[in-house]
DNA sequence: GCGACAG
DNA sequence: ATCTTGTCGC
């Protein structure tokens, strides 16, 4: 049974632009992104990571059942990359080769957590918001450290976290994945709210810090 | 002008 | 992200 997202035509747009142009064209989708919750069946999660050498770029995406956590489907590409990395514009440079990967799976995942920001981006659109946008796919953005906006300090155990405010609104949370080690930065990617972004991040981390699908994706992308 | 800046 | 040197913990 082959099930292949389908990207949504009307919202597609060139990768290949300036960065000023890239700007814009986040401007105009951030319109797009929607921040509640539906209600749905979470029965598999999707993750993906990109590995660089040289001009190369490779990007893995996995399919885990939810909430087992089982390995259900995977995909890697392998293609040059052109769009320098620039704070603010990750999307443009690696959404070309994940989409090319996601298109390769058999079946989509019903949410999908990123290794990046999702609305805790200057422009609210984050590759979280972007990728999941253009899949029209509910998605996670879980990010290693910050790019913008400022929280107070949180408590070393597990599962504490403060929110993450910017320019006067909430934009994500800083989440302890794990006791006493650096908190990780999730927020909204499309079709999803907050606190149910939280409570999937925590029950897809099994005692790491970072989520089973990010932690998987990055070791197949390694070159 | 200066500091900050996902991967 | 990748590279690279040194250190620490299991």
């Amino acid at each position: 049974m082959i099930n292949r997202p389908k990207i949504l035509k009307h919202i597609l747009h060139p990768w290949n632009v300036s960065p000023g142009n890239a700007i814009e064209i986040q401007k105009r989708l951030a319109g797009h992104i929607s921040r509640k919750a539906e209600p749905m069946c979470i029965r598999s999660v999707g993750g993906m990571d990109v590995c660089y050498r040289e001009d190369s770029a490779r990007a893995a995406v996995v399919v885990m059942s939810y909430p087992e956590l089982d390995l259900l489907d995977s995909a890697v590409v392998t293609e040059s990359v052109d769009f320098p990395y620039v704070p603010g514009l990750l999307s443009f440079r690696e959404g070309p080769v994940i989409l090319k990967a996601i298109d390769r799976l058999n079946s989509v995942p019903d949410l999908l957590i990123f290794d990046g920001h999702g609305i805790a981006h200057p422009r609210r659109f984050g590759i979280a918001s972007h990728i999941g946008l253009l899949l029209n796919i509910p998605s996670i953005g879980c990010a290693k450290t910050r790019l913008c906006g400022h929280h107070s300090d949180l408590n070393r155990k597990q599962g504490s976290y403060s929110f993450l405010a910017d320019q006067g609104e909430t934009i994500g949370a800083v989440l302890r994945t794990r006791a006493d080690v650096k908190p990780l930065y999730v927020s909204i990617g499309h079709r999803i709210d907050l606190s149910v972004g939280i409570r999937f991040v925590l029950t897809c981390c099994r005692g790491y810090r970072l989520p089973e699908t990010t932690r998987l994706a990055d070791r197949l992308a390694r070159f």
